[in-house]
DNA sequence: TGAATATATGAACAAGTATTCATATATTAC
DNA sequence: GTAATATATGAATACTTGTTCATATATTCA
């Protein structure tokens, strides 16, 4: 069964999301709770606009959701698939 | 439960092993069977160099193994876990 | 209304990466 | 030994991407 170019392209797009060591700190600390724009701004030492440019990424690829509080916008993972991933990767990671 | 800096760059650099769409395609090619540098060239339309190039960092990752026979080498996944993350990240993008 | 705050976005620059081309290494056959 | 074949590698180039800075949008509060 060949991978057709579209998925192989869409499955990169993917993987593509959690290739960076920024986001993948940002999934890890979604994966505890929903936090704002500035909080993971401060938790990760990035600017805001920094964290902002990385979450509209994450977003567009359907990886975490927005919830809008005020004027604050708090952000948490899109589902449980995410996580699942991440904590696959993880386990390579350490055992690997 | 707050992730390293240094998981988070190794967790990275994993997904980033599977974060373009050609590396994606010799993954999926090798999941079926083990494959010389010059069938992968040819089943991926792209020339043995580049192929090569690309094995070179996926072996680097420890993502895909090697078996020399006479001057041909022979790549296959490295193990399971590979096999298990890319299937996982297929599943999203087709239900995601 | 205007000031303050939270987030988003566009442009620019720096850093990283994939491919191509030329060349090198290794193995086999003669 | 030489020729032929399979793969690997270094350098150069084009492309992509992450961050910063400046600015824009949106919301709250006075």
């Amino acid at each position: 069964m060949t991978l057709s170019e579209l998925k192989a392209i869409q499955l990169a797009e993917l993987f593509s999301a959690l290739s960076d060591a920024s986001r993948v700190r940002i999934i890890s600390a979604l994966i505890e709770k929903e936090m704002n724009v500035s909080d993971l701004a401060g938790k990760m030492q990035m600017t805001e606009s920094a964290v902002s440019h990385q979450l509209r990424g994450l977003r567009q690829m359907r990886l975490v959701r927005t919830r809008k509080s005020g004027r604050q916008v708090f952000y948490s993972l899109d589902d449980e698939h995410v996580k699942k991933l991440y904590l696959m990767g993880l386990d390579h990671v350490k055992h690997g």
